[in-house]
DNA sequence: CTGTATCCTGTAAGATACTG
DNA sequence: CAGTATCTTACAGGATACAG
């Protein structure tokens, strides 16, 4: 029995899960732009912060720790007085790079056409 | 006066600037499926709804309607009887389709990961 | 078939104040 | 410096009923 019909249902619901499944990781107003951030290299708490326009302590720390939770980022304190922790994209944290770059890329194009449409 | 530091404050705005143009765009929990279903050939409403497993007729419609706005969706209305509907990527939705493929790329090659893991 | 109108709820996310 | 605790609010999104 061959495996006709890639368009079936079932190859369908693998892309709609597969999406769900990228975009449940990376829901929310800030991750993407965290990842986007580490992507450049390892930032201390208020260096995100300060690099981040707009975001505030309680939604970094909570979104820091859901990627953590994830795998994609890495955590570090030092012990240092006072103390400093640093943040940087594991090696499956870079693995998102790819996706970042299309939708920085889509972006950007997107902005041009607007200014030139008007 | 060189350009040097391409990690200025500048650029990263216009990275940030454009993750969020871009999630603007498509944010919510299920344009991206929308975008999706459609890459795969144009869709009346209720081929949509039946396709894209949990929507309801009020997010799909509102969600399509904002797809249309921002030029991604052509809507076009066929005087059959009862009248159909038939939804389908413009040329600028299609320039998602790189987007979308890394989106589901990944999503695929987690799943996979989390299997192999358990 | 293709939607809209209402009503309802959970939760994302901001503001502020505080702590080791 | 690096967060947590608490309070509040707006809005995304679901259920249901109805309409052209």
């Amino acid at each position: 029995m061959l495996k006709k019909l890639e368009n079936s249902k079932e190859a369908c619901d693998i892309h709609h899960r597969a999406i769900r499944d990228t975009m449940d990781i990376l829901s929310g107003k800030w991750k993407l732009q965290i990842v986007g951030s580490l992507s450049l290299g390892k930032k201390h708490f208020g260096g995100l912060m300060a690099h981040i326009d707009g975001i505030g302590a309680k939604m970094l720390s909570k979104e820091l720790q859901d990627l953590e939770l994830n795998g994609l980022v890495k955590r570090t304190v030092y012990n240092t007085k006072p103390i400093t922790v640093e943040y940087e994209l594991t090696s499956y944290g870079n693995s998102l790079q790819p996706l970042v770059d299309e939708i920085v890329a889509w972006g950007m194009q997107h902005r041009r056409k607007l200014r030139d449409k008007d």
